[in-house]
DNA sequence: TATCGTAATGTAAGCGGTTACATAAGCACA
DNA sequence: TGTGCTTATGTAACCGCTTACATTACGATA
């Protein structure tokens, strides 16, 4: 079996004592000479501290925990990524937790980070409200959020710019000649955001705002909300609040019908992979999940050196893709 | 600051001994009546044993190492949670990090996973050969081979049954009168089994094989190997080694003026999202990935606690959509 | 009643680091 | 040469658990 080199027999070897090895390696006044040489022997001995014995004797745990809503959702992957790169720089490493959209399992996974001894926790996207939260909030290492609700909690926020990338997206379709232009909209934070982006683009262009329906950000509700559009009649083009309604609404525009990108252009939101082999490619808004997961391992380093970090705001890229055509005469 | 709670006021407050509580809360011999009311006086004070001292006390860091070759994998999510799922249960967590597809890096991750004291490394997908695996072998703990090559490493291996898995797709197309049906294959011993899987279904219908091109697993190399294909001719159906390259072969299809689903039928491999929305909707095998997480979980477990598990070996289910339709004369 | 085995509990020694405090060494200066 | 600093290093306590071993109490047995 494997054996932790210590700390101890570095300091034999070297002939110093375990403080100064200590000290050597951590960065703390030795003369030169006697760092030089606990480094050497501490690399042929092939010395790593053990972390649980520093966590133990410094209290500190160099590991923040995260809280994702569901484990294979595309988007994580990448913050999860951006996340790992950022802490790594620090010495410091992650714990995930998925609470698959169960609040009541969010709580149960955020007690099991902070008995884990997590020194900050990250949590993203939806899930506890911001009342449960504050209610926890005193059990638990300082928090991060990242595209959640809270403002109210004094935890500092990693966000994209919501609003105005669904201008952009709107905006995209009023260059295109769009006047009458629907929306599909989702719930929550996000999902208020976007509609107001929505409003504010036609708005900035002296345009009525079109027909709104609630998508609640799954598949079949985008299906559902696209029938209901479609029932009312009154738009060249819809602007969806995520790539996973519009998969519902290319399938109720397809029963209807009507051809995406012909008869109907659409934006969706989110930059998921499958957009871009729809038929036709869905335009939509790149979220950047990845700089969001640095953003937020960034402010969580911070939390834990005692520091209030700034929110953070970002924005989302437009990919323009077949989806969206010139207007030619709407339904 | 959120304060520990140490087994030590515990003892105090429910009167005996901390040795007393850690056996109450371990399982120790302890009197009913005085395990009652420790655990009772545990759970008032909020108590939960610092992870860390116990890691120390014991030696056992109740934490498994997981390696990835590419943390935005769609597959990786749903390995992830079935891993930490089984982990929960009986008390371990995990820790990942993603080589991102580079060996040097694989090394790196493997040596800073083990230096974080976990029991076990489960090692997901391809990377690091087998002599350099076994050639850091003394320095790691035990592993778990998922999807992976190294047979001869004498750790457990957690695998699919390519070979079946691909003899059911080219059987499938065999069913639909396909008799000349090409294969785009790839590297490495996932390639390799889907390769024989193809020849095997062949020969046990007494049918030639048809063309072989490789496409490296990716879909640049897909399209490069359908074009090549379309060059040769003589086929009417392609059983392609993984989904992303059956996009690739779409494409090439497709600027070759050949329709996908009438022209020629296609089966992928891997079950990835994104198949369901191509047009023609890809058939396609699809990876019991939770599973796979999940007896990788099991096997990790078990090499904890000394035992040697045997190997493991999945099988994938075949998701039939209208990339693939009756013979009806081919190329 | 003396003896012994057994069950319940307590005492204290680690586990492997960090770090406050003590000590020693080296040097400048009077 | 003695005094006082500064700097380098050592000693040992502590972080919060687990667990081997010691101790105590008690009923069973002779």
């Amino acid at each position: 079996m494997r054996r932790r080199v210590t700390i101890y027999e570095v300091a034999d070897a070297a002939g110093v004592s375990v403080a100064t090895v200590s000290r050597a390696l951590n960065g703390g006044r030795v003369a030169p000479s006697t760092r030089e040489r606990v480094l050497q022997v501490a690399g042929r001995l092939g010395f790593s501290p053990s972390p649980a014995a520093r966590v133990l004797a410094t209290g500190k745990s160099r590991a923040i925990g995260v809280v994702i809503p569901d484990a294979t959702g595309p988007l994580y992957g990448r913050m999860l990524r951006g996340i790992g790169l950022e802490l790594a720089q620090a010495g410091y490493t992650y714990l995930v937790e998925s609470s698959e959209r169960d609040p009541g399992r969010e709580g149960q996974v955020l007690r099991d980070l902070s008995a884990r001894d997590v020194e900050a926790l990250v949590l993203i996207g939806s899930g506890l409200g911001p009342q449960a939260l504050a209610a926890m909030q005193g059990e638990l290492p300082a928090l991060v959020l990242v595209e959640r609700e809270g403002a109210e909690l004094a935890a500092p926020m990693v966000t994209i710019d919501n609003e105005s990338a669904a201008e952009r997206a709107t905006r995209y379709l009023i260059e295109h000649g769009h006047e009458r232009i629907a929306h599909i909209s989702g719930p929550r934070r996000a999902g208020r955001e976007r509609l107001a982006g929505w409003r504010r683009a036609l708005a900035a262009h002296g345009l009525a705002p079109g027909p709104v329906e609630d998508g609640g950000f799954t598949e079949a509700g985008g299906y559902r909300a696209a029938k209901a559009l479609i029932g009312q009649g009154g738009f060249s083009a819809v602007f969806v609040a995520s790539d996973r309604m519009a998969l519902g609404a290319y399938r109720a525009f397809r029963e209807a019908g009507l051809r995406v990108g012909a008869d109907v252009s659409v934006v969706g939101f989110d930059g998921l992979e499958f957009g871009a082999y729809l038929d036709p490619p869905l335009s939509t808004l790149r979220q950047p999940a990845q700089q969001l997961g640095q953003a937020a391992a960034r402010a969580a380093l911070a939390v834990t050196r005692g520091e209030r970090p700034e929110n953070v705001v970002l924005s989302c890229e437009l990919v323009p893709r077949a989806s969206v055509m010139e207007y030619g005469g709407g339904l």
